[in-house]
RNA sequence: UGGGGCGUAGCCAAGCGGUAAGGCAUCGGGUUUUGAUCCCGUGUACCGCAGGUUCGAAUCCUGCCGCCCCAGCCA
């Protein structure tokens, strides 16, 4: 262990401007487009920020990112501040709109305009595009970039007044059609657009575009570090053009970090947003989404979701995160936090043929097997049992150690049974096991020593409860469905699957949003939205980690080798 | 074929001229009334490749290769 740990390179650049005393309070922003909603990606970038800002004592704005009306929305926005909240984020008063500063940026526009470094452009898209050039041929000055400054004053008070058609006049930079960097052959500035805007209104009818907008935005916030994506580089220029010409007497620094990648995952709101649409899946919060409403609903604890996004890094790095280190902080967590209970996805029927048939005993089960004060509670045990079908096995290989014909297996806080009959319908499938008990064996009695190799998990069938319960893959089949030509062509057509299950009484009464663990099955959550009392609707979030189902995929692929 | 980035084990990731941390996965083993947890142990990384500088390079220099981003009046 080292005495300082190390640090990634953002918080090394920041610790240095601390430490210099460049910065007495470092301010970070987190600025969202109210467009859709927040996915695992926005995870990152919000932990960087808001996470920054509370280790330095210094603080973070949420500022909505509005500058587009066209596609944005008061839905959104709402989305936004509740999974941020969620997250356990916390913004204060320091909630802002780029929209906010509309005036102040209209103002800056003019005095861009009044130094000759900004001109109304009446080139149609098009024409704009054709004299923008290629990557590799430098683009050629509009016809109209001379315009007097007075004349290009007027046209913007006319543009912002609404006296012109949509794409009929356009504000542009001016800076160098021949730069080598696309982003500075004289970028747009504002464009006109007859949108109501959701927060306002009907006040304007010209917008600023987004490298406009979010510099000065964050001039004005006195945001010290500007954090964003990789694909942000090349307008670092642009952003820097912008402070070195209107001279805020904040400057920040914009510095770029790679995004955050999730295998099997898309990370596009487009594509999200698609889905959502086409409905593929049931919303932007349905379980299987990488969004955090989505995530939220699977079951996913907050703080195993920051500290997956900690796992990650921070670094210029392309990335694309195995699902297994998601995977593996959500077992973490729950595995800690979560109560055990007894569920059985696919029933299969026990009959205890030597047990009494109106006799019910309680057996005492913990509720978590490292943390002896999450309590116990009683299991209803009875001659009648519903067993997981896939714990049973006709003709079981050498190493499964379940229930067998003739074999032995311990029921967990129950006894110890064997297989006697085995009871096939017309169609050949198993659909009922006669068992004897061995009344010597319960649990928790000194004679109950005795060891058989397996145990597994059970309900009492009279006592059970029903509950639908939805157990989720991943929804893509390609490691990397962002870079599919057509991510239609790659869904998991098995990303859902909806099993009747049968629960120990005590799961009765659930509470929506209520994680627990199906012992060897997996962590359960009840449905925030579905869920009740009298229609249980259970998702699983995440399969325990499963030795035996590795061992039967290695044998699969020798069989099929051999 | 212009510009901007990035290349350390399967996936992340430290390292900042002194002879390759850590996590996850993998593979062994122990404990276990969850094949879970827990506990031990487990890696020949040609540090993208090739040269060079140096007593010494993943770290400095040169060249090359590969991957990502940019031609919205999107962000």
């Amino acid at each position: 262990m080292s005495e300082i740990e190390s640090r990634d390179f953002i918080r090394q650049i920041i610790h240095d401007d601390l430490e210099s005393g460049k910065h007495e309070h470092i301010v970070t922003r987190f600025p969202p487009e109210p467009n859709g909603y927040l996915h695992i990606g926005h995870v990152m970038s919000i932990c960087l920020n808001f996470g920054i800002s509370e280790e330095t004592s210094g603080w973070t704005y949420l500022r909505f990112d509005d500058t587009n009306p066209s596609r944005e929305s008061e839905e959104y926005v709402a989305a936004i501040e509740r999974d941020l909240c969620w997250l356990g984020f916390d913004w204060g008063d320091r909630l802002t709109h780029a929209s906010d500063y509309f005036e102040r940026l209209y103002a800056a526009a003019v005095t861009l305009v009044e130094a000759d470094l900004a001109y109304v452009d009446s080139l149609s898209a098009d024409e704009i595009r054709e004299y923008r050039g290629t990557l590799t041929k430098p683009g050629r000055n509009s016809p109209h970039r001379d315009r007097s400054a007075e004349e290009n004053l007027n046209l913007l008070e006319r543009m912002r007044n609404g006296e012109f058609a949509e794409g009929e006049y356009l504000l542009r930079a001016k800076i160098d059609m021949s730069s080598p960097n696309m982003n500075l052959r004289d970028p747009a500035l504002y464009r006109i657009r007859h949108v109501t805007h959701q927060h306002t209104g009907d006040t304007w009818s010209i917008y600023p575009m987004y490298d406009f907008a979010h510099t000065m935005s964050d001039a004005f916030e006195g945001i010290t570090h500007s954090l964003c994506t990789l694909e942000f580089e090349d307008h670092r220029p642009l952003y820097n053009w912008f402070l070195d010409q209107l001279k805020p007497s904040h400057r920040p620094r914009q510095i770029e970090f790679s995004r955050l990648n999730l295998a099997y995952a898309i990370t596009s709101k487009r594509k999200l947003s698609a889905l959502v649409e086409e409905g593929i899946v049931e919303g932007w919060n349905d379980p299987r989404m990488p969004t955090i409403a989505g995530m939220r609903r699977r079951g996913y604890p907050a703080a195993a979701l920051r500290e997956f996004v900690k796992r990650g890094g921070v670094t210029k790095k392309n990335k694309l995160i195995e699902m297994g280190v998601l995977e593996n902080c959500m077992r973490e967590n729950l595995g800690d936090e979560s109560e055990r209970r007894m569920a059985v996805l696919r029933p299969l029927k026990v009959v205890l043929t030597n047990y009494p048939d109106e006799k019910v005993e309680m057996m005492e089960a913990m509720n978590h097997p490292g943390r002896p004060e999450m309590g116990t509670r009683e299991l209803p045990f009875s001659k009648e049992l519903w067993i997981e079908q896939d714990d049973f096995m006709e003709d079981a290989p050498r190493k499964f150690f379940r229930l067998k014909p003739g074999g032995e297996v311990r029921l967990r806080f129950g006894y110890i049974i064997r297989c006697d009959d085995v009871i096939k319908n017309d169609a050949g499938d198993v659909v009922e096991l006669r068992c004897s008990y061995d009344p010597d064996t319960r649990s928790g009695t000194g004679s109950s020593d005795r060891k058989v190799k397996g145990t597994i998990h059970w309900v009492s069938s009279e006592h059970a409860v029903d509950a639908s319960v939805r157990l989720y893959d991943r929804l893509f089949t390609e490691v990397n469905p962002n870079s599919a030509e057509d991510f239609h062509a790659v869904l998991n057509a098995g990303s859902l699957e909806t099993v009747s299950a049968k629960l120990e009484p005590s799961l009765a009464e659930l509470k929506p949003e209520t994680a627990v663990q199906f012992e060897r099955l997996g962590y359960f959550c009840t449905d925030s939205e579905e869920h009740s009392v009298d229609a249980r609707v259970i998702n699983r979030i995440v399969t325990l980690r499963d030795s035996w189902s590795k061992l039967e995929k290695q044998a699969m692929q020798q069989q099929g080798k051999t």
